[in-house]
RNA sequence: GCUCCCGUAGCCCAAUCGGCAGAGGCAGGCGGCUUAAACCCGCCAGAGUCUGGGUUCGAAUCCCAGCGGGAGCACCA
């Protein structure tokens, strides 16, 4: 009897020799697999196909959190899974390592902030070594080294060749606390992402790339991207793009020549509209206002200031009450004639359109709340209670300009409602509008507009272009140098890069420039142009730009001579598979595909998407919220790593649920994980057949189980379903177990194909044990590297499966079945059923429906 | 306010095409092992799928409405 024949079961319980030992198991596999080096990608004459597997490369903050140890253990299941699949796999690692934190560690405790930095970067990366992530570390890269950020620096001049870069003075926002700009993706509800401050707006002269002049290629190809990309970042590049069609309309304005266009999304309201309005800080409303009264002159300037002290939040605050200034001055609606008083307000933004709207108070409830303030006159000309077909009622107006409602047309007054009518319906009051639909009247309009030139159809974007200046110290210097003579002049190729000053005699306090200025030595340099004297460009750039490109740095991240190979990009690129958090969603994502489209349009890359799948990991959480110190709800990573090992962490948030979602650190048992992995190990140490058994005779269910998971495996991965994917093993772990104790026993031969494949499989999750597993059922090092197997497609068919009989949908019978069972017989058989028969009772069957082999349903009436 | 996602056992989660609601784990109960406990081994129990309609021979799955939770956007004309 099995038990005999292995005396240390005989009792029931695992003895001390036989106990899982993982942190024994960790020391005795990591030398080994230093040695052999098995994840370096694209070797010479490697012809396998090629995958790139690419986690979004961690800002070094010194040590690895519960965060990196999800994302990296997905990103390390795919690479570990293609690499068993075949190819040849690229799954590099580097580090994002200029920006702030350094640099405010560095003024805090006085150390350099490079010296910060690289020290972070040697414990981070220790710590990921004990992870056991299949990272190819030869292509190691940092960012703020200056291999790396010269190449930054030629992609920033490449833009400016192409007018991509360009350099305005504008509103800015300004977070007082970091004491430098931010770009608007930065700016989370009012306040700087980074400190929590509320960000102010200043008017300072900034670098900016023109990310908008992509804005119909980055809207559009979304398309591309869908169904590989989760549809919330989709959804959410969609908002940030913010695009929306519609028409410029032209204005003429009394007592100017030129006209004043507006932007509006409903050229079909252009009947209803009763007065004009314009930002405040626009340009236009300045010089509208030197015409009025010096009285509105005042209260113009006395508003503007309010509105240029305004933080984002107090304007993000839809709730407040409409405020604005009458300018004194008129424009002519240019479908009617009708004077259209102008007013300033901040409810319009400057920088968005054209900074002046037509207001339509009738149907707009931003302008409605505004005409209710100031007693503007309303005009109602659709109507939202018109069906789309049918008779159309015609409103008219008293001599105030108010509707004379209709009693029967139920149409509510939005003067005195408050609420604007925004639904659809018919054009009323509209002269040859009348009677139209939304889309058709607005179709009308514009070809009435762009007849007389009044007008034309237009889009408009939310999107901004990109600020990328930086007053801080630790980035990529700006490679230009201002010349008194020549302007804005980029410095050579040869020049580059274009080295950070030593931080060492700079005060890197925040002040409101960069600390690059006071660097005399650095900043004084000779115009590359004319000779004269030139200054260079003392800010840096965000760091965004830095990982924008990254992807393309680690196809070549050694070579001296460019930034990336394009014969490599042909070869690796775009990213195949790309991992990362959901923070990233807006920012990195938009930028990153906004530089591949630059690169593509310049012939460095034949492609237009950098990221073909994205997979974004969900948070750890603990007791159902963020972990932070402050809460004192911290999991420390480190410990648990002491506690429990690589691999049953992994194996626990793997196992956690989809990956996409939260997972409660509450919720889930890494002692249970390394219950498993401990279940899994003995097996392949009971094994007492040898390597080269026939598997043959083994015993049948549990090949079929083995089988099964090597067929449904592959599927379930590449749809992400690691948590399905672990389930199985635990199931064929415990099918196993259960034939070992209560079956043919630890020598047959299925139980070392399952345990083999059990050990291939926990690879991807758990490579120490699944290395040590390898080695006890006799194999050379590296599990790693084993191909998957195949299932055996004659294991995978079932002699017998079960049909259901169903009477009016409900199971009254259960039939053991040939899987090749035809219509006809499974019917006939179910018309046999007794329990069936009893169920149907004196009914009639009317219909029958047969699903072979699965199921019969008998309709009885 | 607008848009999107999600509601399955005490808890975390499964369930190819619409076809027997349960794969797995945690917690729980019982038994074995143990002087005892932990570990380990075995067994057991537990929901009819948020609510209400609809489509269908058949709905956790599709459609509509509502409730609950989460996320994103938000004075963008």
């Amino acid at each position: 009897m099995a038990e005999h024949d292995n005396p240390q079961h005989d009792s029931g319980r695992a003895p001390d020799a036989e106990a899982w030992d993982f942190a024994a198991i960790q020391e005795k596999w990591t030398p080994v697999w230093e040695e052999l080096d098995p994840f370096a990608a694209g070797r010479p004459g490697d012809t396998r196909p090629r995958k790139y597997v690419l986690d979004m490369f961690p800002y070094p903050s010194g040590d690895l959190h519960m965060g990196h140890a999800e994302a990296f253990g997905f990103g390390d299941i795919v690479a570990r899974y293609w690499r068993q699949q075949g190819f040849d796999v690229l799954h590099p690692i580097g580090w994002d390592s200029f920006g702030l934190p350094a640099e405010n560690a560095a003024i805090k405790r006085g150390v350099d902030p490079r010296e910060w930095t690289y020290a972070n970067i040697a414990q981070q990366k220790a710590s990921f070594k004990t992870y056991a992530p299949s990272f190819d570390w030869s292509r190691e890269l940092h960012t703020s080294d200056p291999e790396y950020y010269k190449w930054n620096q030629w992609l920033f001049l490449e833009l400016f060749k192409r007018g991509i870069a360009y350099r305005k003075e504008g509103l800015v926002n300004w977070c007082p606390n970091d004491q430098t700009v931010l770009a608007n993706e930065q700016v989370v509800d009012g306040h700087c992402e980074r400190c929590g401050f509320v960000v102010e707006k200043k008017s300072l002269t900034q670098w900016y790339f023109r990310v908008t002049d992509y804005a119909d290629r980055l809207l559009d190809d979304l398309n591309q991207l869908e169904g590989n990309w989760p549809s919330k970042v989709v959804a959410m590049q969609r908002n940030w793009i913010g695009r929306s069609a519609g028409a410029d309309v032209e204005f003429e304005i009394e007592g100017r020549d030129a006209r004043v266009s507006v932007f509006t999304t409903r050229p079909d309201t252009l009947y209803g509209a009763t007065f004009m309005v314009v930002a405040p800080d626009s340009d236009l409303a300045a010089e509208l206002v030197s015409g009025a009264s010096a009285e509105v002159r005042m209260r113009f300037q006395d508003y503007l200031e309010k509105t240029q002290a305004e933080t984002e939040i107090d304007r993000l605050n839809s709730e407040r009450p409409k405020t604005g200034v009458f300018l004194e001055r008129y424009a002519v609606n240019p479908v009617n004639g009708e004077r259209l008083p102008i007013w300033a307000a901040d409810y319009v933004l400057a920088d968005y359109g054209h900074g002046a709207i037509m207001a339509v108070p009738a149907h707009d409830q931003r302008d409605l709340d505004f005409a209710r303030a100031f007693d503007l006159p309303v005009r109602v000309v659709v109507d939202t209670n018109a069906p789309v077909t049918g008779v159309i009622p015609v409103i008219h107006f008293d001599e105030d300009g108010e509707p004379i409602l209709p009693e029967d047309a139920g149409l509510t007054n939005p003067k005195e409602t408050g609420v604007a009518l925004t639904g659809v319906g018919r054009v009323i009051n509209s002269g040859p509008l009348d009677g139209l639909s939304k889309p058709n009247a607005i179709r009308r309009a514009v070809e009435h507009l762009e007849a007389r030139g009044l007008g034309r159809a237009a889009k408009n974007y939310r999107l901004r272009d990109w600020l990328i200046s930086r007053q801080r110290y630790w980035g990529t210097p700006i490679p230009i140098v201002h010349c008194p003579d020549c302007g804005e002049v980029a410095v050579p190729s040869e020049q580059l890069p274009v080295r950070l000053p030593d931080a060492a005699g700079l005060d890197l306090k925040p002040k409101g420039t960069s600390p690059l200025g006071a660097a005399e030595d650095w900043i004084n340099v000779a115009c590359p142009q004319c000779g004269g004297p030139a200054k260079r460009d003392s800010d840096t750039m965000d760091t965004f730009v830095d990982s924008s490109w990254y992807y393309l740095r680690f196809l070549n991240a050694n070579d001296d001579d460019r930034a990336f190979d394009p014969a490599a990009a042909e070869k690796w690129a775009p990213v195949d598979q790309y991992v990362g958090g959901v923070e990233h969603a807006i920012l990195h994502l938009l930028y990153s595909r906004f530089i591949t489209k630059v690169l593509f349009d310049a012939g460095y890359l034949g492609f237009t998407e950098p990221f073909t799948s994205l997979l974004n990991q969900g948070m750890v959480l603990m007791d159902g919220s963020k972990m932070s110190k402050s809460k004192g709800n911290l999991v420390e990573f480190a410990s648990e790593l002491s506690a429990h090992g690589t691999d049953a962490l992994r194996v626990t948030l793997a196992f956690a649920g989809p990956p996409e979602d939260d997972i409660d650190w509450a919720d889930v048992s890494p002692t249970g994980s390394a219950k498993f992995l401990a279940r899994a190990w003995r097996i392949s140490g009971e094994v007492t057949s040898s390597p080269d058994v026939e598997w043959k005779g083994g015993d049948a269910a549990l090949r079929r189980a083995t089988h099964r998971l090597l067929a449904d495996a592959p599927g379930l991965l590449e749809q992400f379903k690691f948590n399905v994917v672990v389930a199985r093993l635990m199931e064929l772990v415990n099918l196993t177990r259960k034939t070992i104790d209560s079956g043919p026993g630890a020598g047959d031969p299925a139980v070392r194909e399952a345990s083999e494949v059990t050990a291939m499989i926990l690879n991807l999750f758990a490579p120490y044990t699944a290395e040590d597993m390898w080695s006890r059922l006799g194999y050379e090092p590296t599990v790693a590297l084993v191909q998957w197997r195949k299932a055996d497609p004659a294991l995978l068919v079932e002699e017998q499966v079960t049909a259901i009989v169903q009477v009016n949908g409900k199971v009254r019978d259960r039939l053991e079945v040939s899987p090749k069972v035809s219509a006809d017989e499974l019917e006939r058989l179910a018309r046999g059923s007794e329990a069936a028969l009893r169920s149907v009772g004196d009914g009639e069957i009317i219909k029958v429906v047969v699903r072979a082999p699965k199921l019969v349903n008998l309709i009885v009436r």
